[in-house]
DNA sequence: CAACTATCATCGGAAAAGACGATGAACGAC
DNA sequence: GTCGTTCATCGTCTTTTCCGATGATAGTTG
């Protein structure tokens, strides 16, 4: 790249253009509030650098421009024009809520967050659309990182401290068992209780560690029948009785998507519930926008899981 | 207007991008080949006057952009991919003939040689485009004055020390007489012979004044019967017998635009014929075009007008 | 024709910004 | 813990920018 900055600067730009559409070097001199021999210097310059007359310069009469400098003016005018669109646009993400706000949401907790979540907020901000991009937790790390999502909605497992992390709500483990499980009519149970049937368990890279460290935890060991990647297999196989098995987030409804019935069981005993919230880059003030959506979140969430 | 040129530089938007896309401050240095420490500050300043954080500075990982980094970083490139068409044009219009070149011609002269004119100019060099305006020499004088137009084709006549003339051919005066005038069968005439039939004036700004000049250097009053502003219909009248009229430029053919014959007669003695030629303001040096264009001018007006 | 006015260029000094090298701090890898 | 990488900060030097004053020029006016 042969780098037009640092032959020209956006004050030359800024002064000849002015010179041209304000009618003179020194009526220029007098809107752009500097001095006639600067302006005059700088146009001097950028002739010189871009080797073009931009200005016939009558004595009596204000310098106009050349016809090149004509043809040039509307060059200069676009750059200045993009560099105040530039500057509009940055006022903007410093002030309003507006533009594309790139939002990480960890896959299992997407169908269930992220539509209310992301409703919620372009609702209250119609000039501001998010972009849902739908990861596993260290995808969502490595974004966070890298700046490719501004905030990512995920449990608060597997944390680095290179990311804040803002809780929004609980989400204590349920247990998913058939309609006609033994338990099926308790309202609740311990792991204790199911761990001597087969567990179906879902097999995604934070899920798993979680659900395996419960059983350790209660220093039980489950019997793995199946590994699955898929929740929606899982409530399934769960509902056709092939074993029980464990998850956070909402229930959901009481029945598979083939409609075969199952039910979910809050779980007693345990460690303290993985929280679901909002996880940022650590030490990246938030833009305006991402505060709002970040606000959005926990109306969203209050009203919609908090009885759940 | 909200300037934005004072608030940050091109080179400031320069080392972001680079650092955007040069994978880090450190890499981008290298590529623009400034110092660590130049393009670290100029990326801070910029971040400190757009009231944005640009970057993610990873003290092991290069940096990247944040979100809002990422977005002002088309922005960004826009403004200089703005700046790099600016330069690029001005290094064009410095080196290639290209682009519109605006040509003022003498209205009475436009028909005659224009066309001939533009053709072999825009022929030779296709990249290039005549935008002909055509006036009489008072707008010219201005238009060269004011850089509107690049040249001007007209007479050496009226002209002011602001304008340089480069002739091109000698334009002399010829006499238009009715077919069946006494001096049809002359190859040649005097002012004198004619000065005592009706004189019909070529009603222009400057024709007016140079064809009674020509009568007032031989020092005969001409009996001015009509003035009329249209070289046409005044070849029409000529035609019908209505008098003589007296013409530069080309005569044309021996016909009234009607059919009626007439004659042209090359007039004898005079002052020094005025010369066909191109005006261009003084200490305004040409560009690449302009100069294509007044070699154009010479090699057309050698062959269409020499032998004339 | 001479004084006047409007316009722009040039000059020299002062202030600001830019650029550099060296140093220091943070983070990850070994 | 130590090393290597990456970036921020600091002090200094150079360059640029900016200004007011002065000079030059051309059209206008008396």
């Amino acid at each position: 790249m042969n780098d037009p900055a640092g032959r020209f600067t956006l004050r030359q730009l800024s002064c000849f253009v002015a010179a041209c559409e304000g009618g003179g070097i020194g009526a220029a001199a007098n809107r752009l509030h500097l001095a006639q021999a600067t302006v005059s210097g700088a146009i001097a310059d950028l002739e010189r650098t871009l080797g073009v007359q931009l200005l016939v310069r009558g004595r009596r009469r204000a310098a106009t421009p050349s016809p090149a400098g004509r043809e040039l003016l509307a060059q200069a005018s676009d750059v200045l024009a993009a560099a105040a669109r530039l500057d509009e646009r940055s006022s903007a993400l410093r002030g309003e809520v507006s533009g594309e706000l790139p939002v990480g949401c960890l896959v299992t907790l997407a169908p269930a967050v992220a539509p209310a979540v992301c409703r919620a907020f372009e609702a209250r901000w119609p000039r501001a659309t998010v972009t849902l991009v739908p990861a596993h937790q260290g995808e969502l790390l490595a974004r966070l990182r890298e700046g490719t999502i501004a905030v990512a909605i995920t449990y608060d497992l597997g944390l680095n401290p290179a990311v804040e992390f803002s809780p929004l709500a609980p989400a204590p483990p349920y247990a998913l068992i058939p309609a006609g499980h033994r338990l099926a009519a308790a309202g609740s149970a311990e792991l204790a209780e199911l761990a001597t049937d087969p567990f179906l368990l879902l097999d995604l890279p934070l899920s798993r560690n979680y659900f395996l460290g419960l059983f350790r935890a209660a220093a039980l060991e489950p019997i793995v029948a199946r590994r699955v990647a898929d929740p929606e297999l899982l409530r399934s196989l769960v509902a056709w009785g092939y074993g029980y098995t464990l998850a956070n987030a909402l229930p959901g409804p009481e029945r598979a998507v083939d409609g075969t019935p199952l039910r979910a069981l809050p779980l007693r005993g345990g460690p303290a519930p993985p929280r679901v919230g909002l996880a940022r880059r650590a030490g990246l003030e938030p833009t305006r926008t991402a505060t709002a959506f970040a606000e959005a979140c926990t109306d969203a969430l209050a009203t919609r899981w908090g009885q759940a």
